[in-house]
DNA sequence: CCGATTGATGCTGGAGCGGTATGGCCGTGA
DNA sequence: TCACGGCCATACCGCTCCAGCATCAATCGG
């Protein structure tokens, strides 16, 4: 023999625990010789006496009492450890670093999260809020695993599905004149005073409103710029104007502010998922999985 | 395969640190189509890939990275397991309690602790201050493992070694008539002033001195009774009177008595270990080694 | 003193571990 | 583009060693 198997501990263990080769052997169902020398064997190549035998009785000596205890302790990890690599295969255990972009904190990664938590208690997530930009920057350089963000990405190395798409609402302010209406055509907006995504931190959004108007015959007149979404329905919300808002911007139940369809039912944004193809780890296709269902639920409501 | 053994997490850890089949099986020792199989049916067991393999490069799944971290950790152990098991079987490592009674802390005590302490510092000690009738109690209920005392002892069940052998000495008053005297004769002390050990207390050293007294032919004046050697000696020391005491008395180096050998040679006083005969564990046998070395030493001086 | 109990030993068969030879796939360099 | 080399997997084989069976040896109880 060349060195302590697992089968030694085992069988160790057993005698210990009983103090009895023959009941000891029974209970690991081999023949009590078979035992007697797998005990001797594991003495030989320890050098130590684990066992006091006489003809009649077996008792642990102080090295058999500390080596069990150790045993004991090793055999559980072993145990411990195969369960564990079990579950990270699962992808029910492991470590997830996400990016995800302000909006998505209003409703979509909420609900994600709650979810994912309910079904994947023991994943461990780690959250950044990033820009989209930054995203795809943090992928290819291992500081994000998954990012939710509106593509486009643009990098063949990182795979991208689309899960949720959301059409663009208008917020007015309450009182406005146009507050009681459900749908409006974007051109009664024409003379209207714009709060706009700015171009530079929101360029997507920007681009995409402009090309609206454009389409129906107007260069919308902006009185202010912002770039994150709470703070444009703020502002509608103090009467500074009106805005062309992600329906997101409706999780934010500002009481001084009404959404409107828009009649035209414009080209919709999309929020998606993002992830290096290479490594698709367990625990990003449950988080990849349990996105999609929530981002899908969402929908129907 | 049954069960997952010590060899699959050898092969294991060593493909997975060299990332290369090839070369971990030269460091193991075996040709690499083994390695293949070992760790192939350790993946089978699993139900887990653990190593993602491509004909030109081999990289750990997630899974991998946690079952190489666990089976490092259980390969130390196992080690350390088995180094501990040698080193208790060795004496070097282990637990030991120890009675003693309290003369022996003026020389003797102190002196095998700290060549213990020296020699087996992983020995942890534990010491309790006893009479000898306590620690012979002590012994049989498992409550010390050795005893440091006075024979004789009487149960068959408890094995006793004498250790050393101590002569009676004579204290006196440093201004005591007879304090200029290096030997005395006992003859001489018959109308002397006697501090003497209680009988309840110290019934050994209590009969002895009356029969060493009855053998010249006195019986001795006593003024005061005492237990404690130390306690006796400070009595001398304060002029109370004169007193028979074993030699470790002179470890008190107390300025005001002096120590006088006896001409008669009385029957030396024994300190012996005393320990149950069926638990002889390695770190008890290191202890006697020891302690049986430091009272030889002792002896000489 | 005999039978029962219990651990150890001798012998045998077979599973499985490791070795050699080889295949298959992919990247590289002329 | 083709040939070569590197690397992991597969096929096949021999041998080690584990487990089973039968039995022995020692000890205890009656």
């Amino acid at each position: 023999m060349a060195v302590i198997e697992v089968r030694h501990l085992r069988y160790f263990r057993a005698v210990a625990e009983d103090l009895h080769f023959g009941r000891a052997a029974e209970r690991l169902r081999i023949a009590q010789p078979a035992l007697s020398r797998q005990i001797q064997n594991l003495e030989r190549e320890l050098g130590v006496v684990l066992l006091a035998r006489t003809q009649r009785s077996v008792a642990l000596t102080p090295a058999g009492a500390l080596f069990l205890e150790r045993t004991q302790r090793i055999l559980d990890e072993l145990i411990k450890c195969v369960a564990d690599a079990r579950r990270v295969q699962a992808g029910e255990y492991g470590h997830l670093t996400v990016g995800f972009i302000h909006s998505s904190t209003y409703g979509l990664l909420p609900a994600i999260l709650e979810r994912f938590r309910h079904l994947y208690p023991e994943v461990e997530l780690e959250l950044h809020e990033m820009t989209v930009a930054d995203q795809i920057g943090a992928l290819p350089r291992r500081q994000i695993d998954v990012g939710l963000l509106r593509p486009p990405v643009g990098d063949p190395e990182i795979k991208v599905q689309t899960i949720l798409e959301e059409r663009f609402l208008l917020a007015v302010p309450s009182k406005h004149a146009l507050a009681a209406e459900r749908v409006i055509s974007l051109q009664r907006l024409a003379r209207e005073s714009f709060i706009l995504f700015s171009r530079q931190q929101s360029p997507l959004f920007h681009s995409r409103i402009l090309s609206m108007c454009e389409r129906v015959g107007f260069v919308p007149h902006v009185v202010q710029h912002a770039t994150q979404i709470h703070t444009i329905v703020g502002l509608v919300g103090a009467g500074m104007g009106i805005a062309l808002v992600p329906e997101t911007a409706s999780n934010l139940r500002i009481s001084s502010v009404n959404f409107l369809e828009i009649a035209e039912s414009p080209q919709p944004v999309e929020i998606a998922l993002a992830w290096r193809m290479d490594k698709e780890t367990p625990a990003l296709r449950s988080f990849r999985q349990v996105a999609t269902l929530v981002a899908q639920k969402m929908k129907m409501t």
